[in-house]
RNA sequence: GCGAGAUUAACUCAGAGGUAGAGUACUUCCUUGACGUGGAAGGAGUCGCGGGUUCGAAUCCCCCAUCUCGCACCA
């Protein structure tokens, strides 16, 4: 074992021991239960982020200790072909190096193009998880357009469509004028923005009269259908059936009465153009008005614009503006901030248009997906988020799932050439059904991404073949992934998991946040605040990492990354590394494991007693999905009880010449270790099973080894007591020595007087710990009150008094301070716990155990209290 | 507008009906044979405000304030 910790030195060597013998391959196994965790596809756009190190931690965590636990663990990775992002960055790239555009290059180059970029960015992601140390069955990696994934799609299109939950319709969907695509409701942020308000004279035909109508997007009016007002307005009943003249354009439009305009809000007169608006849409289907598009793709104006034809719909606002104004149409501007729909993934502004796409029908696809919530068949961790899933579920809209992109799982819609008919099949048809013509052409389109993802679970376990793996690890879980893509995917998941399999996907989904920067920024390539994982895994190591990761923030939280907590998570490794080379250098030839039937000293019973209890305690936060809980509990175990206590404790037996306390205390060091090892080694598993090698365990790997399970035969509760005891007396003694300015290499003699027994007698019998670890040169009892030394600084514990004699040393001045603020501490517990006593309701209405508890810590306070107030005392004699 | 989260030590955050915790930072001391990426001792908080429930509230309930997020077709 090399002196110094560096993970570089180990951790690729480790990892690729686990591919080796092939630790993380799970397989059908009847004798076993399956545990089962699909990865969230990570797209193939670009490298790993921290959001990724996270959710991939989080997997590893459960996964590795469920594995342990005896589980046949299944955490099945993969990539998501991610469509938009995808196709966007690979023209972009080959626009940059060659100068080509999407349509010099064609459909099939740009397909083989994309393909290998795909090659290259999943072995980059491969590479990046597996420095992490995530424990995937590599065997069994995924790609949302592989074969398998590929033929799933289109089952599950065919079969939705002949169940009549797929249609294709011609409705107003949001368009990216940049990506030259359509997005789902899902795909569009909104944000609020300032704007204005145009108020706009509309003539009215046949009169010197005019309708003041009220804009916030005064371009759209080249492609008005009409004005719409309140039925109930009696300010504008009359005008009703009447047309009006459209400014600028001199086109006429009727007037109509619809309830859906507020008559308080604006002018109470709406103009209504159904291609350009959802809420127009609406109106322009109840009054037969045909929506006019005025816009081209990229959302220039088009040749219903007139004289505006090619502008950009925003400079084609300003002009119109400024004409409407020029002929006194313009009535007023007011300020007026407004939401604005913007591409998830450009941040282009959405335009609204009118097209021919296919949608699925929610409707009866969610209410399974919101029942299995209701009958706790599906478990949201933490609950907060179920809130977020069923608003979601309960208000949502059908999914517009074609996309006009090259990059995708081409739609299984094939168009007869002869005649109207759309054939919907897994392959192209030879024979029209309705005309016999054999010429088709297949739907340019390919699908939403998140159609394919929200297939992963069943998918990648070889749906729709009924394959042995589907049957065994099917229903997964758990599902491990951040908040912001509950809607894209976790909700899709569920229904389309419970359409095609009729069970739930996962039983439970495991919610985490998001990844910011040092000053809760989110981490964005625009704002160039990102930390690449693999600059931290190579100046920290991946342990120190991923423990930084899983601690300090609790479930479903923002965790904001500082570089302080990955040092202290380093230093902790760095710790854990010194404490096992100690423990191994102290190790002499071969020794048998530890098996109960050893003369346990009163601190092996209390370390023992200890570790069943964090033992548990780990495991049962595990199983609340509390990860940063059990990771802090393992870090507070190891430093703060096995490293400052119990090496310190084991010292002299070890260094002893008497062979069978030598043997006893590398037992019980290597047994608690190893349950630390294994205890921490879902959190930080190369540096845990770099040191396992070094254990005396020949052969076996630590990632197979099982799971500790708390052992009641090694619980002492006597054994705890005592040695907090102890622990007091050596922490009492090191305070009253720093606080007297005492250096260590000046040594005391410590003299005890029991106030009770007992204590006095555990003190005595454990009166070596004094000695090493609280620089005594000798520990005597004294057993006359007369022996009390005069000349003493004192210690007060529960149960007894402990005498330092200092001579010269001593200032009574500082010794008096010392005590005073001791007593006056002492003096408040005191009283505390008194107002709760003198409580009849406290008396009367508490647990008798927490009663019984209050009474024991008065009588301990008012017996301190005591010694101290008499020590006052007897200073204060000897000063006067 | 609806909903959620946050508000705890100088900073970043855990926690949780029964005497306030961690990491970092800070003060003092320590070259003790695993570790200075260390050890020992210490200082530091009316747990956002105001009510309520309770023997007991930082914790549960209500109100308010501030800051983040989601969701929402008022042009």
């Amino acid at each position: 074992m090399q002196s110094k910790y560096n993970p570089k030195e180990f951790e690729d060597r480790i990892y690729a021991k686990w591919l080796e013998k092939k630790s993380f391959s799970a397989t059908v196994n009847p004798l076993k239960k399956p545990y089962t965790i699909v990865l969230p596809p990570p797209n193939i756009t670009g490298q790993l982020h921290m959001g990724h190190a996270l959710d991939q931690t989080l997997q590893d965590i459960l996964i590795r200790w469920k594995r342990m636990q005896g589980f046949e663990a299944l955490w099945l990775p993969g990539t998501d072909h991610a469509s938009i992002a995808t196709e966007v960055r690979v023209l972009k790239s080959i626009e940059e190096k060659e100068g080509l555009t999407k349509e010099q290059l064609g459909r099939d180059t740009f397909l083989e193009r994309a393909w290998a970029w795909r090659d290259d960015y999943g072995r980059i992601i491969v590479n990046q998880m597996q420095k992490l140390g995530s424990s995937c069955d590599w065997e069994k990696e995924r790609f949302t357009m592989d074969e398998g994934c590929n033929k799933a799609v289109t089952e599950v299109f065919v079969r939705l469509y002949n169940k009549g939950l797929i249609y294709r319709g011609n409705r107003l969907i949001n368009w990216c004028p940049d990506c030259k695509t359509t997005l789902s409701d899902a795909e569009v942020e909104h944000e609020e923005k300032p704007g204005h308000f145009w108020h706009i004279k509309y003539p009215i035909v046949g009169t010197n009269d005019f309708l003041e109508i009220a804009t916030t997007r005064p371009e759209t009016m080249v492609a008005d259908s009409g004005v719409a007002v309140n039925p109930n307005d009696e300010r504008y009943k009359h005008l009703i059936g009447k047309n009006c003249l459209l400014p600028l354009m001199n086109r006429e439009i009727p007037i109509i009465a619809d309830d859906y305009v507020e008559m308080d809000f604006g002018t109470g007169a709406l103009k209504v153009t159904p291609a350009h608006d959802p809420n127009d849409f609406e109106i322009g289907l109840r009054h037969g008005l045909d929506p006019i598009n005025g816009m081209n793709e990229d959302a220039t104006m088009n040749e219903v614009a007139g004289k505006y034809e090619g502008m950009s719909r925003f400079e084609c606002r300003k002009a119109i503006v400024k004409d409407l104004e020029a002929e006194g149409y313009l009535v007023m501007v007011k300020e007026h901030p407004h939401n604005v729909g913007a591409c998830y993934r450009c941040n282009t502004v959405i335009e609204p248009r009118v097209s021919d796409q296919w949608f699925v029908q929610m409707g009866p696809l969610a209410q399974p997906a919101i029942d299995v919530v209701n009958e706790d068949k599906l478990h949201i961790i933490p609950d907060r988020f179920t809130k977020v899933y069923m608003n979601w579920l309960e208000n949502i809209r059908d999914w517009c799932i074609s996309r006009q992109l090259w990059w995708g799982h081409r739609i299984p819609a094939f168009y007869c050439q002869s005649c109207p008919e759309i054939v919907v099949a897994t392959e192209m048809p030879d024979v029209c059904p309705s005309c016999g013509g054999i010429h088709f052409k297949q739907d340019e389109d390919v699908l939403d991404t998140w159609f394919s993802s929200a297939l992963w679970p069943f998918s990648t376990l070889g749906w729709p073949d009924q394959t042995p793996e589907l049957d065994y690890f099917y229903p997964t879980s758990v599902l491990v992934t951040g908040y912001d893509i509950i809607f894209f995917w976790v909700v899709r998941m569920v229904f389309s998991a419970l359409n095609e399999m009729q069970e739930v996907p996962f039983k439970d989904v495991f919610i985490h946040g998001l990844v910011r920067d040092a000053n809760g920024k989110k981490m964005s390539k625009s704002l160039g605040n990102g930390v690449d994982p693999l600059d931290i895994i190579d100046q920290f190591g991946a342990d120190a990492l991923r423990f930084m990761l899983a601690t300090g923030n609790s479930p479903g939280n923002d965790l904001k990354f500082q570089i302080e907590r990955v040092e202290s998570s380093r230093n902790f490794a760095n710790k854990l590394w010194n404490a096992s080379r100690f423990v191994i250098m102290g190790i002499e030839g071969t020794i048998e494991p530890f098996d109960g039937s050893e003369a346990l000293t009163l601190a092996d019973e209390w370390i023992l007693s200890r570790l069943q209890t964090v033992t548990n305690e780990i495991t049962q936060s595990l199983d609340k999905y509390e990860l940063g809980l059990a990771a802090s509990k393992i870090y507070e175990f190891t430093w703060n009880e096995y490293c400052d206590w119990y090496i310190e404790l084991a010292k002299k037996r070890l260094y002893s010449e008497d062979e069978v306390a030598k043997k006893t205390v590398q037992k019980v060091l290597v047994k608690v270790l190893k349950d630390i090892l294994k205890l921490l080694h879902p959190f930080m598993p190369f540096i845990t099973e770099e040191i396992w090698q070094f254990m005396p365990n020949p052969e076996s790997l630590l990632v197979t080894e099982s799971w500790p399970v708390s052992e009641n035969t090694l619980k002492n509760e006597d054994s705890e007591k005592k040695m907090q005891v102890i622990m007091d007396a050596i922490r009492s003694l090191r305070n009253v020595r720093a606080e007297m300015d005492v250096v260590p290499s000046r040594k005391a003699k410590c003299m005890i007087w029991p106030i009770d027994a007992t204590i006095g007698g555990v003190l005595m019998d454990q009166a070596e710990y004094l000695i090493t670890l609280a620089s005594c040169s000798e520990v005597i009892l004294i057993n006359d009150k007369s022996q009390i030394p005069e000349d003493a600084v004192s210690a007060v514990i529960h149960g007894a008094e402990l005498y330092l004699p200092l001579d010269d040393l001593i200032d009574f001045d500082k010794e008096m301070e010392r005590l005073q603020k001791e007593k006056s501490k002492l003096e408040k517990e005191v009283e505390r716990v008194n107002q709760k006593l003198n409580n009849p309701g406290f008396v009367s209405k508490a647990p008798a155990s927490v009663l019984e508890e209050e009474k024991q810590k008065a009588s301990k306070y008012d017996e301190m209290l005591a010694t101290v107030t008499a020590r006052i005392d007897a200073i204060q004699l000897k000063i006067s």
